[in-house]
RNA sequence: GUGGGCGUAGCUCAAUGGCAGAGCACCUGAUUGUGGUUCAGGCGGUUGAGGGUUCGAGCCCCUUCGUCCACCCCA
């Protein structure tokens, strides 16, 4: 006998029982679903990129965050764990630019890995489900990007969402016009970002405390607190900082063409105070919010027309975004999003095995059932019938299906509702139709 | 990376430094053709781990691991 060893799961990494897999697997179709009827195709990568793939990408602080990898004594080819979806993105565009067809709009769900503490939604092996668009310079590309979201959130059943629309240059644009000095942009768009979590006092305190200029600051905080009616806050930026910007132009585009799009307008908004980690976006980016259970952002994305220059000699424009599934599925617990048929269970039915006797009987109703295309599940063990409804009750199952010796002989089969109690007795030839008929009167 | 809370039965939690408990769950029976209700009984512990103080530690001290929260950063 081996030392018994405490089970357990490294840090930040999660198991997933089958009630909940369940659920993620529902939210993953259904994005899945709605990324094929817009005509994104799936793509995979190994959880496993060489070293040099993925260093050199994130920047320094990112990158003590990347798990590495090795077999054995092998350091012939160092390793490392992927770190986002984006990365493996942009090789794979590098490697088979032959064999692509642009535009290459492409999805990816797949675990990724980073070495952060753990908090609440916040794990070392998460899942990322993007889609992008990769060939495309001009706002199509991006407003459709805006309207996929627009149809997953709402597919999801989520009753309200803000998607928030910036633009990186114009965010630019603002800080030049307001006086910030080139250098101190990277700070101003973190501080920037935490608008919603600290407020614009919360805001005007860090700036000034990084030492931006007191009048700086509060030009800025005019300019980006901007707000009104859809394309209206635009009106707003113009007006102070002239039309002649880049940023601007494209969000007028975008705004126009999501109108064309029929994307709700009540879902989207014109928010400057919205930046985004920044990193590599060039262009418009997006995040969506839900105001009702705050919980931070649950998708985000943008343009980033640099990025694929890292396997490339020349460039790509580049647009998509991240659904933050592992917030999407923690909101939707808490909204009680799921139908109700997803239950704790898939199995449809149960058929029990009154003894040993009947078992051929019983295995014969299970096969015609699961011809049907009923999820059947046949008792396997030998136990007394009141302990298999006592499992298929826990289970959640809910219809059972009993042969006894009676039925046997008049080659009859029983079939009970567990949620009411109503049976009722058919020949055996129709158990499938009676099933299906149980079934379909169960919500 | 910084700061803090919490680790007791499978789960949720009790227990002035003085006999380690309850509810739920699980198992058996009442009930050898029917679950979710009820009743009776039963199983279940190196109090996260290691050390220290004490006549005596679940409780106090140190170390360590785990976990949660707030920062940093981000998804």
């Amino acid at each position: 006998m081996s030392k018994s060893v405490t089970p357990r799961t490294p840090k930040g990494f999660r198991d997933f029982l089958p009630e909940t897999m369940l659920r993620r697997n529902y939210v993953l179709s259904n994005i899945t679903d709605e990324f094929h009827r817009f005509g994104f195709e799936p793509i995979g990568t190994p959880i496993l990129e060489l070293h040099e793939t993925l260093f050199g990408k994130y920047g320094e602080d990112a990158e003590q965050l990347i798990f590495t990898a090795q077999h054995g004594r092998s350091t012939r080819e160092p390793l490392a764990m992927r770190y986002d979806l984006t990365v493996p993105l942009a090789r794979v565009v590098g490697q088979y630019e032959n064999e692509l067809n642009f535009p290459f709009k492409r999805y990816h769900i797949a675990p990724v890995f980073r070495g952060e503490r753990p908090q609440r939604g916040r794990y070392r092996e998460f899942w990322q489900c993007d889609a992008d668009i990769v060939g495309v310079p001009g706002m199509s590309a991006d407003a459709e990007i805006v309207s996929l979201m627009q149809r997953i959130l709402s597919r999801l059943g989520f009753p309200q969402f803000q998607i928030k629309i910036n633009h990186r240059q114009l965010l630019v644009a603002i800080g030049e016009f307001s006086g910030v000095p080139q250098e101190q942009l990277p700070d101003l768009y973190r501080s920037v970002d935490k608008f919603d979590k600290i407020g614009a006092e919360g805001v005007r305190r860090e700036l000034t405390e990084r030492g931006i200029a007191a009048d700086a600051v509060s030009r800025m905080m005019d300019l980006i607190q901007a707000k009104a009616a859809g394309a209206g806050s635009l009106d707003l930026i113009a007006d102070a900082i002239g039309e002649d910007d880049q940023g601007i132009a494209e969000l007028r585009e975008l705004a126009a063409l999501l109108a064309e799009a029929k994307v709700p307008p009540a879902c989207y908004e014109f928010d400057f105070t919205m930046a985004r980690g920044l990193g590599y976006y060039t262009g418009p980016i997006f995040e969506t919010v839900i105001s009702q259970p705050n919980l931070g952002s649950i998708t985000g994305g943008g343009r980033y027309d640099n990025l694929i220059g890292m396997f490339r000699r020349q460039s790509l424009p580049t647009t998509g975004t991240s659904f933050g599934i592992e917030r999407i599925i923690d909101l939707m617990d808490e909204l009680n999003l799921y139908p109700g048929r997803l239950g704790g269970t898939l199995v449809q039915v149960l058929v029990t095995v009154f003894n040993q006797a009947t078992r051929g009987a019983s295995m014969r109703i299970a096969e015609e059932l699961r011809g049907a295309g009923i999820n059947t599940e046949l008792y396997l063990p030998s136990r007394k019938l009141g302990r298999q409804f006592q499992y298929a009750d826990k289970k959640g199952i809910p219809v059972v299906v009993i042969i006894g010796p009676d039925e046997l002989a008049a080659g009859v089969v029983k079939l009970r509702r567990l949620a009411d109690g109503s049976e009722t007795t058919v020949a055996s030839s129709g158990a499938v139709e009676a099933a299906l008929t149980l079934l379909s009167q169960t919500p």
